[in-house]
DNA sequence: TTAGCATATTCAATAAAGTGAATAGTCGCT
DNA sequence: AGCGACTATTCACTTTATTGAATATGCTAA
């Protein structure tokens, strides 16, 4: 469980309301971990009564109230804590790959198509990450400690989505280039 | 939620008990959608309940008795129409990558250490999938259309392994010769 | 002026996942 | 005779995750 461990990195950095958070969310942290905002508030709440956050409110009259949550020692303890302790790999669970694990029910074409949709979307991810390292990593060499660890999550993205495309093409090309009769196959 | 279409593309192949279901699980279907036993007996219930699955009870005398489950037509058709179905990409959960994003909180040395022991994980399920692709896919131009289709799932598994190596390696690398005062850090 | 969008949050219901424990028989070993 | 390992399954509890809806205000553009 690491939504709430996600939460906090975030709020280390800058305390916010759960509505900015969410929205720092997406340009972050939120690139290997997915959430909601519900479900956001909802930790939010559970983390403030476990003394790991505190909040302020403040009253706005252009906009609605708002609570301002920060992390509180106990929070960064807490989160440190977690980091140092070691850790599985993350299991992982993807439907494309069960999906094609019986791709032979379905015709070949729908499984092509299917490749095809994702390779558009790691390439439009790939590209929204490259944006970002364009954009704010210019000069790796140069960024601060804190930043040098955003960057390599980040680089972990890149590679992330460049295997995937890559994948992508040798499969399409490995099962497009099978005659549908499958006059060889053996086992 | 792809358990239930997991479950049924191992069961489409071979019916089997819920007991090697899991032990056919864990070479297969499992390397990307992880469970426990008690999810699977779960989900066989319900997918007979819902008549996906047939169950058909077996008595032995060395061993417990068991029920063998195996697809029904509608279940077939229901999993068939899942795949067909375009789906986006699998959201991914990374714990590792949320401590490095925070990893600027700990000890160098803490974040150094939990590198090289998911490079060592990695490495070791890297050899396992060689291992298979070694054994069950040596001449993968000479397999039939459903072993294509579990070839290129494997394929994944090894360049995916790979990639987190490669990863691993830069980032150890690249956090590794960071002085820890950070004298030219900016931002 | 009103529709839509952005800000800001909460509640409720359900589905799915994770964990621990319990049961029960057989087999081989010591 | 007792212990651990393997086969085989079930129950209960708890935590997470997903989804839909509701509420309230202000701003802007058609």
């Amino acid at each position: 469980m690491a939504l709430v461990h996600a939460i906090l990195t975030v709020l280390v950095e800058q305390p916010c309301s759960g509505y900015d958070l969410r929205k720092r969310f997406e340009g972050s942290v939120g690139f290997f971990w997915k959430t909601s905002f519900q479900q956001i508030y909802r930790e939010l709440t559970k983390l403030e009564e476990q003394g790991l956050l505190q909040a302020e409110e403040i009253q706005q009259e252009s906009r609605p109230d708002k609570k301002i949550y920060s992390v509180t020692q106990a929070g960064q303890q807490y989160l440190s804590k977690w980091i140092t302790q070691p850790s599985e790999v993350s299991p992982s669970k993807d439907d494309l790959l069960v999906k094609l694990f019986a791709g032979y029910l379905v015709p070949q074409e729908t499984i092509l198509a299917e490749l095809a949709h994702h390779r558009q979307q790691h390439l439009q991810q790939l590209a929204q990450y490259e944006a970002i390292a364009q954009n704010f990593f210019q000069h790796p060499d140069r960024l601060s400690t804190k930043r040098r660890f955003h960057y390599m999550t980040l680089r972990h993205g890149i590679r992330y989505e460049q295997e995937w495309l890559n994948w992508c093409d040798e499969a399409m090309q490995f099962l497009g280039t099978q005659s549908p009769a499958d006059p060889l196959g053996d086992v």
